[in-house]
DNA sequence: ACATCATGTTGCC
DNA sequence: TGGCAACCCTGATG
């Protein structure tokens, strides 16, 4: 309280100040705000302290100042914001966390605080027959001793500042172990702004494709110094792996084709281009967004901005069937998933709530509706069995549905987590870890920050799906940033994040050198200036040839760095023209 | 320690 | 359905 001021006034109209004050229930106009009655009067410029304002305005003085305000409601007498590392929630909004009204995430349930950190709520729902059956089936299968998970909690290298952009995407090659492979995009409208401030037609008939990047980096040879330059590619929003061919890579593209990209030369070409017509106006232009593979039946699926799913042979790039509408007509199917066992089985997700599960021989109607209550970020079936499927949606929660021993009706739990939507955040998407044999650990970032020892940090969450609990909290304290993407290895005990610009590779904590050793040249900083990260990053070793090596010192200032745009050369992410042109 | 800005999307009307 | 605001913990930069 003492970052309020002593004198306020109320910042006169913002139009939508009162609007929004109706929108957000209004049924909250509750006695702390007694001076939200009197605005006419206090814009006339009476002046009180706020201290004393609380005790209904008692004297004027001549003072004028500008009154504080929320920045979340607009209304006075509280603030939103960071108290050192804690955030303070504006309390005339629902829950942060649940979206529950009548409290906020300091008092959230599902936010209980034990030794540090946050913990779920157990479950939302009563157990049901349906637990007790499952637990007793399951328990003749498994191993009396479920094993530990292994979480990839520390550190072991960095490349940061790789990408020009967020990142949006990781894959580990499928054969190389020590390969990553990472993609950013630069949204459409940035396009417009520096492409001359055109527009997508113009770009059409130009001819210009839209950049995004992506990235090829040996995580091993960090230590060599070796990086692979980043390759062009058109913009992203989803990456497999050729399956039958691990030197390329299909993607999923905004320019509506599936664009097949070698990995040596870096040169693409498009398998299908679903807007043969080219540009019609931008309420016929499709973009491709979910995408997968499916090897036993050729082919590459991807699905676009308006519900529809399209089917492509890789050998012969034909189109395999009419396009299909899975989803509800205009809305964007932002993933898919093929069952790893069954090749039939198809899962998607998008905008209009729901998941949906398909027999690809018969697409005319899913075999369940997963419904959620906002947009869905990701479906995923359990990577061994593909008996549960891992859904991340807008409203806040992780959801597991168990098509065996559930009905699908519902899901089978329901995880309170923090992975609001952003428009500056890759969106939040739970992974399985593949390598779990029990099918259970899952993976994702938190977007709310917790305290610790007060640095404000956003770790990568691994929860317990079987039981909702949450296993592990990840943090570092020099990655200061929220970690959206996330993805955990197919077969080495190795975890990749993306957070904002850089990447980080994770290992258990005993797989990972001492911070001695690997203070000489684990963290590769690429492009742009050096201010970054506290320790990563921090001072840099300029004689050093094409690589900055992390000296781990410097924890206290964030903003150390000196000039040193310099020694990157063939490392560094090529660093996007960002033109202020605007039309 | 501030201010500014980039600029996507959802959901509502 | 199309148009249009609101959007809460961003992150880089100056």
């Amino acid at each position: 309280m003492t970052s309020f001021p002593r004198v306020l006034i109320e910042r006169d109209t913002d139009g939508e100040d009162s609007s929004s004050s109706s929108d957000d229930d209004g049924d909250e106009e509750e006695e702390g705000e007694p001076e939200h009655q009197n605005v006419a009067e206090i814009k006339e410029s009476v002046v009180e302290d706020w201290e004393s304002e609380s005790k209904k305005k008692s004297k004027a003085s001549i003072t004028i100042a500008f009154k504080k305000v929320c920045k979340v409601c607009k209304r006075s007498g509280h603030e939103a914001g960071f108290r050192g590392a804690t955030y303070v929630d504006c309390p005339m909004k629902p829950c942060f966390l649940c979206k529950m009204p009548g409290h906020t995430t300091i008092d959230c349930p599902h936010r209980v605080v034990l030794d540090q950190g946050a913990v779920p709520a157990p479950r939302r729902n009563n157990r049901s027959p349906l637990d007790y059956i499952f637990e007793r089936q399951i328990q003749n299968k498994i191993p009396m001793m479920k094993p530990a998970f292994v979480i990839p909690d520390q550190v072991d290298c960095a490349v940061i500042r790789y990408h020009s952009r967020r990142i949006t995407c990781l894959e580990f090659h499928p054969t190389n172990n020590n390969i990553l492979l990472s993609g950013d995009k630069v949204c459409v409208t940035q396009f417009f702004a520096f492409n001359v401030a055109c527009s997508y037609d113009i770009a059409y008939d130009l001819e210009i494709g839209i950049i995004g990047q992506l990235g090829v980096w040996d995580f091993v040879k960090v230590h060599e110094k070796t990086v692979y330059g980043n390759i062009h590619s058109c913009i992203l929003n989803n990456m497999r792996f050729n399956p039958a061919n691990d030197g390329t890579l299909f993607g999923a593209s905004s320019d509506g084709t599936v664009s097949c990209t070698d990995l040596e030369t870096g040169m693409s070409f498009p398998l299908m281009d679903i807007n043969p017509n080219g540009w019609q106006g931008p309420s016929t232009w499709r973009m491709l967004y979910g995408m997968d593979t499916n090897s036993d039946k050729n082919v590459v699926l991807v699905a676009d901005n308006f519900g529809y799913l399209y089917l492509v042979d890789m050998r012969s790039n034909e189109k395999m069937r009419e396009d299909t509408l899975i989803h509800k007509r205009g809305t964007k199917v932002v993933g898919l998933h093929c069952h790893p066992i069954q090749p039939e089985l198809l899962l998607s997700c998008g905008n209009d709530h729901f998941a949906r599960i398909w027999d690809m021989r018969k697409l005319d109607a899913s075999l369940a509706s997963l419904h959620h209550n906002r947009v869905v970020n990701s479906a995923y079936f359990s990577p061994q069995s593909g008996s549960k499927i891992l859904t991340t949606a807008q409203d806040n929660r992780i959801r597991v549905w168990d098509s065996i021993f559930g009905n699908l009706l519902s899901p089978s739990r329901e995880i309170v987590h923090s992975h609001d939507f952003n428009r500056h955040l890759t969106p939040f998407r739970a992974e399985w870890d593949p390598k779990d044999p029990s099918e259970s650990l899952a993976v994702i970032g938190r977007y709310i920050s917790e305290n610790y020892n007060g640095a404000a940090l956003h770790p990568i969450d691994f929860f317990d799906t079987s039981t909702g609990q949450l296993v592990a909290e990840v943090t570092e304290p020099n990655i200061t940033t929220i970690s959206p993407v996330n993805k955990i290895h197919p077969r080495d005990e190795v975890m990749a994040t993306g957070s904002s610009r850089s990447i980080f590779i994770w290992r258990p904590k005993d797989k990972v050198e001492r911070v001695e050793e690997r203070e000489d040249a684990k963290i590769v900083l690429c492009g742009g200036s050096k201010k970054t990260n506290k320790k990563f990053g921090g001072e840099s070793d300029e004689s050093d040839d094409d690589t900055f090596n992390s000296k781990g010192k410097n924890s206290k200032s964030k903003r150390d760095g000196k000039s040193g745009r310099s020694a990157l050369t063939k490392v560094k992410a090529k660093p996007m023209k960002n033109s202020k042109t605007k039309s």
